[in-house]
DNA sequence: TATTGTTATACTCTATAACTATA
DNA sequence: TATAGTTATAGAGTATAACAATA
């Protein structure tokens, strides 16, 4: 009746295994709190890589997040039919500008906030110092 | 040109962000160090807690991964395809036990090899502080 | 009644391949 | 030739709902 098993001695020692369990964890909340927006954590995040660098390319989101351009397209079609992202001509006749609309901007920032207040629960085993020392390595891991 | 987008500033505090996206740098070089084994780093994962619980139930196993049984029956089945994974009767009648095969034993360790050498590539910019530092952090997450 | 495994079905996410239009 | 976007199709991975056997 244990909710876990435990790992297996050396894959322990693997940051991949560490980091694929602890997104389990943080995963299922993530995807509790967005719930009623009916977004998944990774289309929030997403979202938030067009809010942060607006005008960028689908290319250009397709390589940060490790999918092809015929994913990306879905996504960003996703997004656009939920009326948080717009496409607008680029600066080549080929590309795709993408931008937060306004609704986009401000849902995202309420969906930001509810992600923060689960978090807080899931992470409650770690102080402030550890949280932060947890996003900087997280950080250095992605170069 | 560039591989990265900048991150929005209010999600780049977010743990579950941060682990979102350095997982995706691990999981394609785990992927690629997989990829003569024809497994995913997630079915190594669920291969290594059935070593590390040898006779533990399907439903077990399910939890363990967040997912829900009728998942971990097709996750079960691929590992058995594959000769890795052994269903024995377990102690109820209607419960399987499951057990790595001695093939699973054997090709188990060689994986985890092949992917502690793929991560000493994608973590060198961390030390070896640093780098048992964020899996004493990651372990803490999981509770 | 609740749980374990199972089956059938559907949905989400992603990849491949082919096409177009631009560069 | 190479790139950006698009489309159609296929393959993982997962979920839901139902069922049988057992607890």
């Amino acid at each position: 009746m244990t909710k876990k098993l435990a790992p297996h001695d050396k894959i322990n020692s693997l940051v991949g295994f560490q980091i694929q369990m602890a997104g389990l964890c943080l995963n299922e909340a993530a995807r509790t709190a967005l719930s009623a927006d009916g977004l998944s954590p990774a289309k929030v995040t997403a979202l938030s890589l067009v809010g942060a660098n607006p005008g960028c390319e689908q290319s250009a989101l397709a390589r940060a997040l490790s999918i092809n351009r015929a994913s990306a397209m879905k996504l960003v079609n996703v997004l656009e039919d939920h009326g948080l992202v717009e496409r607008r001509p680029g600066r080549d006749l080929r590309s795709n500008a993408l931008y937060l609309t306004p609704s986009g901007k401000h849902r995202l920032d309420a969906m930001i906030d509810r992600l923060a207040a689960a978090e807080r629960v899931v992470l409650a085993n770690l102080d402030d110092a550890e949280r932060a020392m947890l996003i900087r390595l997280l950080g250095r891991v992605r170069g």
